[in-house]
DNA sequence: TACAAGATACTTGTATGCAAGATATATGAA
DNA sequence: TTCATATATCTTGCATACAAGTATCTTGTA
């Protein structure tokens, strides 16, 4: 293990990074970037989550989340609501009709990219997406 | 594709998360993080290399090493020096006897924590190493 | 030689990502 | 009721990561 390019760590923190690159490039033309897309992602399934439930949800933590749901209030995607009569803790996060007309040409763009890599790989795809969940939840419940 | 969860763009970032978060708790004792970690490797292997040859080695971009080699140097385990001599736009970044005194610990934490990548992965190791290469080199040529 | 073009490193601005802590609110026990 | 504790969000500080631009130096060419 002499060299940092034979490090399995090295090896998917690049993979990660040249995927990152084409998303961003994919969803630049919308001002959008990658984890904001997962966030509008997991509202167009169910609107009106709290912040607590997308950290949950995209495994982030909440600092990073608020930063998040800041930059997508601003470009008008979606608003935060306190509900006066709820707990007043918890600010629910709704899509705007601009965050709702960016379902259909984002998903489209970010499938075309999710399907161009699993043909690339080819019939390791399976066996891949199993090894990197399997990683991505490893020790996780440890914590 | 409707879920986040199944896109492979979303397994990959959550399985390089998760990584990292090892990485960066082995290797927090000993002040190092995992991309300064990742830039001690190489230099380990070969001394006195240019901002330039980190950058294309370790594929980040030339704002990203400075600011690394900003913060090993003020840890004291590298140097820049800029040879009165050879081409005075170079900076070449040497080890400091602090910067080879960590080689043994951090290959060695690092080392354990790849071999159990690895085991964890069993025999599909050889083909999520090689998908991984693929996708980190994909289209870079292009650019 | 003198200048255009390229290379090298650095700076600035923005966006994650996490650690640690602050603030406001809710809830349970005494 | 009242207070300790827990929860949800936000704030601050630091470390990547990249885009865009700057300053300095080198080199090829007229």
């Amino acid at each position: 293990m002499d060299r940092i390019e034979e490090c399995i760590s090295f090896q998917l923190g690049k993979a990660y990074q040249q995927i990152t690159r084409r998303a961003r490039e994919a969803l630049a033309m919308h001002g959008i970037t990658p984890v904001q897309y997962a966030t509008l992602c997991v509202l167009w399934e169910r609107d009106g989550l709290s912040c607590a439930d997308l950290c949950a949800r995209l495994i982030l933590d909440s600092a990073t989340m608020t930063g998040i749901v800041d930059r997508l209030e601003t470009a008008g995607c979606v608003e935060r609501r306190r509900g006066p009569d709820g707990d007043r803790r918890l600010s629910r996060v709704y899509l705007t009709a601009s965050g709702n007309t960016l379902r259909e040409p984002l998903q489209a763009a970010m499938d075309a990219m999710n399907r161009e890599i699993d043909a690339h790989l080819g019939q390791a795809a399976g066996a891949v997406r199993r090894a990197l969940t399997a990683i991505g939840a490893s020790s996780r419940e440890a914590t």
